[in-house]
DNA sequence: TTGAAAGCGGTACCAG
DNA sequence: CTGGTACCGCTTTCAA
């Protein structure tokens, strides 16, 4: 029962194996009956092409690399199913590497498959990257002729096509939305800081404060480290002593959590008297009492539009080259219990 | 700065390219200064062997396909960062499928990788196949020289390596924890009855309660579809109407977590008057109020030992037949505050 | 309508 | 110490 190979056929019918190639091909140089036979054997034999013998002619796998930081985080993983999916339908495999946030790890497993084991590569970059700003191997990749597509966590020093979130405008949004319900000391906790999206949903913070009219208090703003997530309550305990505050946005979801717990401890009223909005797409939020008001990202549809975009570029490879494009993913705001109605409020 | 093979280095230097293949190799039939000029000058342009050149070659590919059904499970992502880490320690790649659930995926995925593209698989069957107990795909993988290494979802009717959880005792573990913090009227939820792992706990449940001397309630009893989560504390409601009930058992974490809050609705605190212990690896556990005990199923270690057993075969498989084993991991009751502490009781 | 042969990128045996 | 060549499995051009 071992695979069988078209000599195999070949041996079989006592033809040679180009007709063999031929046959299952369905050339038209070939005659109807020996088409017929072959092809019936083929299959009752359960005859699948070479993988690496086709690979090897083509000089393409159909394969893709996928590099992703940490596959618990559920976003990555929701990014993931949406990847899997859209190159399942266009006939891609996927080979994944974790990278665990280690640039070494995302280097070397980067160089490993860059040996014709895959045509193109999605990543999103580990933190360690992003933080040093190491993108040599990105660049030579591409110069390599291997395209990169990269996910939310992105480089701006390299030039390829990429798949993000609103990040700016989505927390511009918090805190309009945050306006209208009524806060007036809007805190913002990161656990991001060092990564661009980080960056830029701080950056929304402070266009929105402004937008809004809201001055900005320093001692509202705090960056902590994630791998902390022990202590966060411990942590971001203190911003309650700062003066005036009564609401908190939150760039992930442990953090937004973290802060509901300590203002209810603190003796606030969610929401009625303080208010939280988390960047989130976990199963935290939909299970926290009150359960939380949300960021979404549309993982997903990040994935997917990620993939679509690589495998596209595979495909229209014939020589030409295309301009490097950027997509935004909107997010939406999920408003859940965590914040007032805006709908309600202006009901009264 | 395309890729370079042996033969462009080969002209390079005039010389042939099994010189070339040689000293690469570092064989001792080659000079040192040839072997040095060539190695040299493969470092400097970033030589590396094809991929699929070798693998033809070698009728190996060093790479492993993973079929899970579902990568948004905490305990499946857990399983998959264990894989990926120790075939990535032993030189492996990794191409991952999600089944979703589905039979039919399952079935084509496997066999659109059986066609030399991988070494061997890892899987953990989907809902559909489990329940159908249609295993036909796997058996005929194994018959055609693909061994297979199943986890956790194991198919009791396929003769490979397996790596399961002691479901069965960690079961009857719970009942007797359950008993020695005083809960008599023990309920079980499950959520995958149809699944063995999900049986396997049904059973460990009736036989604690065998051993405990405890009476089973058949009220107390819920058997309820995954996919019916938005409606989960509709449909475990009715559980505490049939009679008296002070604590349960809940085979996933989302119905454990439900139950928890169905049980504070009616009334019940937790943990004095009521208990509750989940089968549950997620972050929900741990940020649910009160934060729920569980059995903890240690997901990256049975996805390394998974890998380990289907590497080692893969490297054994020198001819000779090996009999298939089963592993099995060992679980944690992981004691939070959704039951009493039995040492704080014995104390007393 | 069929077959021979080259080539994809390597390795390894054998000859020199 | 170096080179020629067959082969891994398949496609494709060219010749018959």
């Amino acid at each position: 029962m071992k695979k069988i190979t078209i000599k195999d056929i070949a041996a079989k019918f006592d033809v040679s194996i180009s007709t063999v190639s031929k046959a299952l091909n369905d050339s038209y140089e070939i005659s109807d009956k020996t088409k017929e036979k072959i092809q019936k054997y083929a299959k009752k034999k359960k005859y699948k092409p070479n993988f690496n013998a086709l690979s090897l002619k083509n000089r393409r796998t159909k394969t893709i690399g996928v590099v992703i930081p940490n596959m618990l985080n559920y976003f990555f993983a929701q990014v993931f199913q949406g990847v899997e999916k859209k190159a399942n339908e266009k006939g891609y495999k996927i080979i994944t590497c974790i990278s665990n946030e280690s640039f070494d790890k995302e280097v070397e497993t980067m160089e490993m498959l860059s040996n014709g084991s895959i045509d193109g590569f999605l990543v999103s970059m580990s933190k360690e990257t992003g933080m040093k700003n190491c993108v040599n191997h990105f660049n030579e990749m591409i110069a390599d002729g291997t395209p990169i597509v990269m996910f939310d966590r992105v480089a701006k020093d390299v030039d390829c096509d990429k798949v993000v979130a609103d990040d700016y405008e989505a927390a511009i949004k918090t805190v309009k939305h945050l306006k209208n319900t009524g806060c007036k000391n809007i805190a913002f906790i990161s656990t991001i800081s060092d990564l661009i999206v980080g960056k830029d949903r701080y950056k929304g913070y402070l266009k929105g404060m402004e937008i809004e009219g809201l001055p900005v208090n320093e001692n509202l703003i705090l960056n902590i480290q994630e791998n902390d997530y022990k202590k966060y309550e411990e942590i971001i305990s203190p911003l309650f002593e700062n003066g005036p505050i009564d609401s908190v946005i939150a760039s992930s979801e442990q953090s937004a959590i973290a802060a509901m717990k300590i203002a209810q401890l603190k003796g606030y009223k969610i929401p009625e008297n303080f208010s939280v909005i988390g960047f989130a797409n976990g199963l935290l939020s939909r299970h926290s009492s009150p359960k939380l008001t949300t960021v979404s990202q549309h993982g997903e549809i990040m994935g997917e539009t990620a993939a679509e975009m690589l495998i596209d570029r595979l495909e229209n490879a014939e020589g030409q080259i295309l301009p490097t494009v950027t997509k935004v993913i909107k997010t939406d705001l999920v408003e859940r219990n965590s914040t007032k109605s805006y709908l309600e409020l202006t009901k009264n």
